[in-house]
DNA sequence: ACCTGAACACCGTTCAAGT
DNA sequence: ACCTGAACACCGTTCAAGT
């Protein structure tokens, strides 16, 4: 410490703006859009773990207690983000006829969109649809193309269901560390797996994670398509 | 309050058995092992809530702080429960011969040790195989297994990283609620998927979780089968 | 080396008070 | 209705002291 001033050391800055006095004002300062907007910004700043009530409520300029006017929890906020990035997720090909590359283009958009954000699929996964217009759409997009396509009704939820569960567990896979497959000290007593990951390795141009993501969603694509009847 | 002692009130019961006094015990009362049981029945009887390093000490009979001479971190907790829960999984029918019951049989029992234990997916998925011994065991059954039914050995890491994703996925839905696609308010707007879930429902014998993890399963194993050379 | 106990630096959330 | 500020009931983790 050298010549530290009497007044507190602000981190944030020479002056955070002075927040306004205590009671209700004109107009309301916060609202769901906004928050949504805040704390998705605040995601891309600071990621999931500085992702808290206390940070998001320092980037709209209110206390924290004022986002439980708005928001019932954290969860509430963490639904909010995920609805909003549900938007980014393409399927506009459903419209184009084309089933199998519709599917291609929406299945690898939300994988890419959902790996920036692996904290939310625990979330999305178990969220009633009522409680996420943009994910009810999507939904609604996909179904129409799906029966479009020929597909029976009543395998068009678990189809779809099967190829989200997918590209769940695929979106993690994004974020797996570079040796994850490394056996380190017990390379000699696993040779099968070993060799496989060695010859995997050998390859090597396109990321793992990719080649396992075509591999899987080609062979759903192949499974699935044969249960049309167009 | 009445009748209170002047002894603060114990909330577990008559007595918890007296703390050991400080210093180095003549011989260690805890070992990874025991950490690793404790904190799997304390899971089972409180869910991940509840399962906190205060609370796993307790089941212990230990200080919070103890811990921490086996294990560096909570996470350190949860990769050893991950790693024993995957010695419940189901490898055996790779050594028989059918590769296409042997992946039924191991994807099934893999989704539904992992189901109870979503929580823990997003520490399987990322987590180096040298960090998990009995996971690594696992994949060396699963690579013998693909190898032998006449897999190129550069798809088969691809192939099992692919049917893992959708067995992880399908590990969360598992845990979603039974409204999860009720339409509630937007019903209308949303005819097609409003009508897929109708006629799914009309169906309702089987779970739906199960309904589609069988069809993404037969898919990905018509799909990936198509690769075998033997 | 392996315990205890106190302390640290946080969390999310609640609630009275203010306008 | 919608803010502030203080408080509550926790967290995971660190570390000096003890044997």
């Amino acid at each position: 410490m050298t010549a530290a001033t009497s007044a507190p050391a602000d981190p944030h800055g020479p002056a955070a703006r002075p927040r306004r006095r205590a009671g209700r004002p004109a107009a309301a300062v916060l609202d769901q859009n906004g928050i949504t907007s805040a704390a998705l910004q605040l995601i891309g700043k600071s990621g999931y773990d500085g992702f808290t009530m206390a940070a998001l409520a320092r980037t709209l300029n209110v206390a924290p207690s004022a986002l439980y006017n708005h928001v019932s929890s954290k969860r509430d906020v963490l639904v909010l983000v995920q609805d909003h990035l549900t938007s980014f997720v393409d399927v506009t090909a459903f419209e184009a006829g084309d089933w199998e590359q519709a599917v291609r283009d929406w299945a690898w958009s939300y994988r890419d969109v959902f790996s920036k954000h692996t904290p939310l699929i625990p979330v999305i996964a178990v969220l009633p649809v009522a409680d996420a217009p943009k994910t009810l759409a999507m939904y609604e997009a996909v179904s129409a193309g799906f029966s479009r396509a020929g597909f029976p009704q009543e395998r068009i939820v678990p189809a779809i269901v099967a190829i989200e569960s997918f590209i769940f567990g695929s979106a993690y896979d994004v974020t797996a560390p570079a040796d994850i497959f490394d056996s380190g000290t017990m390379a000699a007593s696993t040779p099968h797996f070993t060799a496989a990951v060695q010859r995997l390795a050998e390859e090597g141009h396109e990321k793992p994670a990719d080649v396992a993501f075509r591999l899987g969603l080609e062979a759903l694509l192949a499974g699935l398509g044969a249960l049309r009847a167009a």
